[in-house]
RNA sequence: GGGCCUGUAGCUCAAUGGUCAGAGCAGGGCGCUCAUAACGCCUUGGUUGGGGGUUCGAGUCCCUCCGGGCCUACCA
């Protein structure tokens, strides 16, 4: 038994996720909990809603609603969709907890004692119409390289030169559409990320098992142009941690807030206090800090690879910095994106199925079992309609729920809707079990090794070998002459099930827990051995048919739902 | 512009430099009748994006061209 820290990105607050933000962290991350839970091992799953930052004040804003409200809403919405997708999160916190802002304050003031953190006088765009200090995005303007007449403050949409705000003609806020812009000089704190680099880069290096696409991108920033350079942690902006408090090394920080991706991953940590705090735990510490329990501890982050180089090299830089005994991540599995019907998901433009809508058309089994066996994780991966209504009817009706019906109505037909007594296994029965024996230690590496896809396509084999043994077996012919074997046959077919549905717990959770109650076995333990597992169910137990596990998805529901999410979100 | 990833069967994807490039789906044939017209068996299908090179041997390594994607530090 290990004790396992498990991390997804967290998402962020302004509005609800696409399909390819849950693919990218979230599913696979519930996936890895679910299993290691399943195997025993003491796990503690951890998520929240990233909150700070403009965005999220423009939503409110826009919503007319004060931030802080906007923000405890839409946690609660995203909280309520993640149980719809079953995410199995032992808390889903809000970065903009009291424990979080202890918390990146006392990072922040360890960080100043160390010497990495200085300050920086800088010029900024201010918007007198908005009262406010712009990011360079939300400053628009025309092109002075191609004339595109929206480019944006850091990059021309149009023609991707890269731009400052004050290369622009005729310079706007996003905001209002004011072009009463001015640069103010402000100050903030910077991160010397660039005093860790080597640090960090022979941490990177010692991590050969990791993704490609996590090294890659995290030796790219490390070692593009000057190499990684010096971060500002600090903003000007209202909603956020402040970055002057009781305590703070230095002054003249009053109506800023730390950068989000600053006090986003830090949120990590201050989610395990919360969760404490929740009454659902008692112990935050040993499983953060190594001086109090946590070097035993083996911590796995989940994200995009949007989020990459936060994970990779300044929320590390933050920990190391900090010369306190803070547990690092020892494995960072990063997928690519998910795209849809041949563009990209788009929460600005709509496009795509999001998460409310995907609960509302299907069950979350449907989604979940598409998604992770079709995991973006070597490249970019397609959603078509096509592609999930074959897949999903395949596997999941067919493959799995068509073998559960024809066993479960064969025996009761039969034998009535108990287990069978009568006969002994023989060289068939012993193929079998040695072939899903062998199958289900696959499935076990693929799944501790977090290889998503084949994990998916291991355990669609274990199903499909049911199938093959009910085919070659064929009880519905034994039994005309030998009622002894077709009870034997009967009664493996009825335990694979139950196998069956232990195995698929991490993909199809509720599927799992409906055939294991169809089945009587609530609660089977993870199998040690297969030849006993595929014994569990005794001759005498009883069972119930259980109702079509899996409707099929049909011609006209896909053509509705192609058509319905076509365009832009109603 | 720079960097990284990617291109393999109609589709979605595999393949430590080493048998004849493999699966699933779709297509074709046969079988079965317990089952959600489900299942099983067999099978068609490839100049591995193009071109060069290294090697006894290249999908894999190098160069180049073409296509797709991502990142490029003030969105998060």
């Amino acid at each position: 038994m290990a004790r396992h820290l498990i991390t997804s990105a967290i998402p962020y607050i302004n509005g609800i996720k696409h399909l390819g933000n849950l693919v990218g962290s979230q599913l696979p991350a519930d996936l890895y909990a679910r299993y290691l839970r399943a195997r025993g091992h003491e796990v503690l799953f951890l998520c929240a809603t990233d909150e700070h930052g403009t965005p999220a004040e423009l939503a409110a804003a826009k919503a007319g609603k004060p931030v802080a409200e906007y923000c405890a809403e839409m946690h609660a919405v995203q909280a309520r969709i993640a149980d719809g997708f079953r995410l199995s999160f032992d808390h889903f916190g809000r970065s903009s907890s009291p424990q979080n802002r202890a918390l990146t304050q006392s990072f922040a003031v360890a960080l100043a004692k160390a010497g990495l953190i200085r300050e920086v006088t800088e010029k900024q765009m201010y918007s007198v119409a908005d009262a406010r200090f712009l990011p360079d995005r939300y400053i628009e303007g025309t092109c002075p390289n191609c004339g595109f007449d929206s480019a944006r403050g850091d990059q021309c949409d149009n023609c991707t030169k890269q731009l400052d705000p004050t290369d622009l003609i005729n310079p706007r806020s996003v905001i209002s559409g004011s072009t009463d812009l001015e640069l103010r000089e402000t100050k903030h704190l910077y991160l010397r990320q660039s005093a860790l680099k080597d640090e960090l880069a022979a941490w990177i290096d010692s991590k050969s098992d990791w993704p490609i696409l996590t090294t890659s991108i995290a030796k790219k920033w490390l070692n593009d142009g000057d190499g990684l350079q010096d971060r500002g942690i600090t903003r000007d902006l209202h909603w956020g941690v402040p970055a002057q408090f009781e305590g703070a090394p230095w002054t003249g920080m009053e109506g800023k807030v730390f950068y989000v991706w600053f006090d986003a991953p830090i949120e990590y940590i201050a989610c395990a206090q919360e969760w404490v705090d929740a009454g659902k735990g008692d112990d935050w510490e040993r499983w953060w800090r190594t001086d109090k329990g946590a070097d035993d501890v083996t911590y796995t982050q989940f994200m995009g690879k949007d989020n990459v180089p936060f994970h990779t090299l300044s929320f590390p830089a933050t920990i190391l910095g900090s010369n306190e005994p803070w547990k690092l991540v020892d494995y960072i599995k990063s997928f690519n994106y998910l795209n849809y019907d041949g563009g990209q998901f788009s929460t600005s433009r709509g496009r795509g199925v999001f998460m409310d809508q995907a609960l509302e058309i299907l069950p979350p089994d449907y989604w979940r079992w598409w998604l992770l066996s079709h995991a973006p994780e070597t490249s970019d991966a397609e959603f078509t309609w096509e592609n999930f209504q074959a897949s999903v009817n395949k596997d999941l009706a067919d493959v799995l729920g068509n073998f559960v019906s024809r066993i479960t109505k064969f025996c009761r037909a039969k034998f009535g809707e108990t287990v069978p007594d009568g006969g002994v296994w023989g060289e068939q029965e012993l193929t079998l079990v040695n072939a899903l024996a062998t199958r289900l230690a696959a499935y076990e590496t693929l799944m501790a090794d977090k290889e998503v896809r084949k994990a998916a396509g291991e355990l669609r084999a274990i199903w499909v070998l049911g199938n093959e043994y009910l085919q070659s077996a064929a009880p519905w012919t034994t039994i005309k002459t030998d009622t002894d074997r077709a009870a034997m046959q009967t009664r493996l077919g009825l335990n694979l099930i139950r196998f069956y549905a232990v195995l698929s717990q991490p993909f199809i959770p509720d599927a799992a827990a409906e055939l294991l109650t169809a089945m009587r076995a609530e609660g089977a333990p993870w199998p040690e051995d297969a030849g006993v597992a595929l014994a569990a169910l005794a001759p005498g137990h009883g069972f119930a048919v259980p109702e079509v596990t899996f409707a099929k998805i049909a011609d006209e529901q896909r053509e509705d739902w192609q058509t319905r999410f076509a365009g832009l979100r109603g």
